[in-house]
DNA sequence: AAAAATATCTTGACAGTGTAAAGATTGGTT
DNA sequence: AACCAATCTTTACACTGTCAAGATATTTTT
């Protein structure tokens, strides 16, 4: 807390720095050192709460990720069924990119996110986002007394993310020229029909 | 040709050496001065062909692409009619990555690619695989003589391609846990139903 | 409350990186 | 034969991640 020597609470300011860096000159541009100044700290200062720079990334990629969270878990609370909570999900999901492609880029530009498609095992260790489809989806399953195989389902989830997941990469990662309006077609169901 | 001074084909040798490189170690192992050893040449020779490391890795992904043009052609060539090209480039795109996940991750990792979805323009400047689907969806409706207005015919190719690259990215950016065999699961038809 | 242990931060150093400038070597052109 | 442009080397610099050693503050122990 005392102004000098020790910062407070570093490890948190170096995050925000770096998505801070982010936003503003893209995963390019970030490096310890960076970071480290903006928080007004020596150059090796970061190491003292991360073991890597790629530590760092991790913990600025969770940060990210609870923003993303957020939205996904607003557009299915949002909803009046399991349904139309899948369908607003995958309208957000790619929503939330469209309007921050450094996000996209830098949360999966070379990163591994784990997932269990299986439906009938503990996955507390998948990668958030995918857990919250992979619950609505049991959830809509259960509404519409629809009986599926096990693959079938597994299938179902593929495709379902899959699709939600290439519609922002193509939005995000590539110079797209189209003559409608994408997040208008979102709600118009160019996603699910 | 001389061994001494000059290499005789150092660009193409350069660009061969950074595939190499990313087939050993990813993109995360590629520097311009690694790729210049291979070659047994200075640090700074490559400056005489490329003007940055980002020239030398455009370079490199114009490389794989040709590769990754030559399975879609192929997919596509061996095809009786075009809604069975259609597909078979779907899964020959996904199919591709699928065994070089390091591809996918180097060439859609943080790279912009041009595509106009308009499919009554000029658009020789596309990316060329989008360009072989769009060509082969425009055969396919002429086939079928299926009458779509412009903004469906956009919204169509939108599909077919981020489907395809979604179930890429998903497949080759994750940790994904399944119980069937995804390439398997393409030849029975996940992509296109 | 004093002392010891620990966490946090600084300084200095090193190898690896991209890149620029200046000079050496070569092959082709006149 | 003389010149020129292309190609390559050498040298240098700033920036990067990382480590080691030491300084400072906080917490724990006695």
């Amino acid at each position: 807390m005392s102004d000098s020597y020790h910062h407070g609470n570093l490890r948190q300011a170096l995050i925000d720095a770096g998505v801070k860096i982010i936003n503003e000159s893209g995963e390019g541009g970030l490096s310890l050192r960076k970071a480290a100044a903006l928080c007004e700290v020596s150059h090796a200062a970061p190491y003292a709460h991360f073991k890597d720079k790629d530590e760092l990334i991790e913990a600025i990629k969770a940060s990210v990720t609870e923003q993303f969270m957020q939205k996904l878990q607003c557009a299915v609370n949002g909803a009046p069924d399991a349904e139309s909570a899948l369908i607003s999900m995958g309208n957000g999901y790619v929503a939330f990119f469209l309007h921050k492609p450094d996000y996209f880029k830098f949360l999966f530009g070379n990163q591994n996110i784990t997932a269990h498609l299986s439906t009938d095992k503990e996955y507390e260790e998948d990668y958030p986002p995918f857990k919250l489809l992979k619950d609505t989806y049991l959830r809509f399953t259960a509404e519409k007394k629809i009986k599926k195989s096990k693959t079938e389902q597994e299938m179902d989830l593929l495709k379902l993310w899959s699709s939600a997941h290439g519609l922002a990469a193509i939005a995000c990662m590539s110079q797209v020229k189209m003559s409608f309006d994408l997040e208008k077609a979102l709600e118009g169901g160019i996603l699910l029909k």
